[in-house]
DNA sequence: CCCTGCAGTTAGACAGAGTCCAATTCCTGT
DNA sequence: ACAGGAATTGGACTCTGTCTAACTGCAGGG
C-alpha cells in the first residue's frame, strides 16, 4: 500500500464527506489518520510543517474544525489545555494517563451502561463521553 | 439557616481540608457551595466581585487550585474554552447541554457499567467520567 | 508595643490556544 | 487569458490561566 494509494483514498474519503480536497486539506487528513493517534492542533502544524513551513495556524485551525463539522474527526476534550482531534469516527471511549497524556481507545461495542436517568423533555443525546482516568501505580498523588 | 451559620460551616469546612479559611477563601467557597452550580473561574471572579472589586484574579485561580488540590472540590472538563469547578464530590456523572452550557449533576449510585476491558499493568484508576451530551430536538445541527 | 517572619494577596506581565479579518493566492469554468 | 469564488495566509487579537516580585496583614517573641 503505497504512499500515493493512501492519499487517493484519503482524497475520496474528504469528497465523501462534501469537503474539497486541497493540498493543505490532504496533508492534515494524512498526518492524522496515517497514524491513527490522538492529536492536539498544535501537533497536527508541528507535523505537517516538519520540512519547510507550508501551512498556517489559521488553516490547520480552520481544517479541523471543517473536519470535524463534517464528521471526518471528532473532538476528545479530556485536557484543559487543549483540544484532542481523533480520527477514529466508531463508537468508543478513552482511556487518559494523567501522568503522561496518553490517550487510548476503548472500544464501544462490548461495554453496557445502565441506569442512567431518562433525558429532560425536548432533548435528544448527542453522544456519550466516557473516559478513564489512570496513572501509574507509583505516580506521586 | 443565617447566612452567618454558613459562613461559620464553611469555615469549618475548609479547616477540616487543612485550609487556612481567609476571607477570600470564604467568599470563594461561599460563591460555589451556596448555589450549587458548575461556575467556570471568570464567573466565581465576577461573583466574588459583584459589589466592588475584592479579590484579583490570581487569588482566585490560587484558591480554585488550592481546593482542587485538597479534594473540596472537582474540576469538570467538558467545554473546550474553559473548565469548570464542581462543588458536588459525592460520585456522580454530568450531561451538557451543547446549546446553552448548562452542566447537571446525575447521580452515579444507580449507575452500572460494564464491559470495559481491564487496565494496562501498572495502572490505577484515578476516576471515570461520564458526560452526556444533550442538545434541544430542534436546535439546528 | 514594636519587630520579625511568613502566609496570603495583588497587579500586571506573560504564555499558549484558538479566532478573526483583510489581503492574497489558487482553481475552475468560460 | 480572465473573472469569480473558494481556500489560504500573516498577523493582530481575545481569552484562559500562570508567574513573579512586591506588598499586606497577622501571629508570636522579645
Amino acid at each position: 500500500m503505497s504512499l500515493k494509494y493512501i492519499r487517493e483514498n484519503l482524497a475520496g474519503k474528504l469528497r465523501a464527506h462534501g469537503i474539497n480536497p486541497t493540498h493543505q486539506r490532504l496533508e492534515i487528513a494524512h498526518a492524522l489518520f496515517s497514524r491513527c493517534e490522538h492529536l492536539s492542533a498544535d501537533q497536527i502544524m508541528a507535523i505537517v510543517n516538519e520540512r519547510h513551513s507550508e501551512t498556517s495556524k489559521a488553516t490547520v485551525y480552520n481544517t479541523l474544525n471543517l473536519f470535524l463539522d463534517k464528521k471526518l474527526i471528532r473532538e476528545v476534550i479530556v485536557d484543559p489545555n487543549k483540544v484532542f482531534y481523533d480520527p477514529n469516527t466508531s463508537p468508543h471511549y478513552h482511556m487518559y494517563d494523567v501522568e503522561s497524556g496518553r490517550l487510548t481507545d476503548i472500544d464501544a461495542a462490548p461495554v453496557r451502561v445502565s441506569g442512567l436517568p431518562s433525558l429532560p423533555a425536548g432533548m435528544v443525546t448527542e453522544g456519550m463521553d466516557i473516559v478513564i482516568r489512570v496513572r501509574p501505580a507509583d505516580f506521586p498523588h
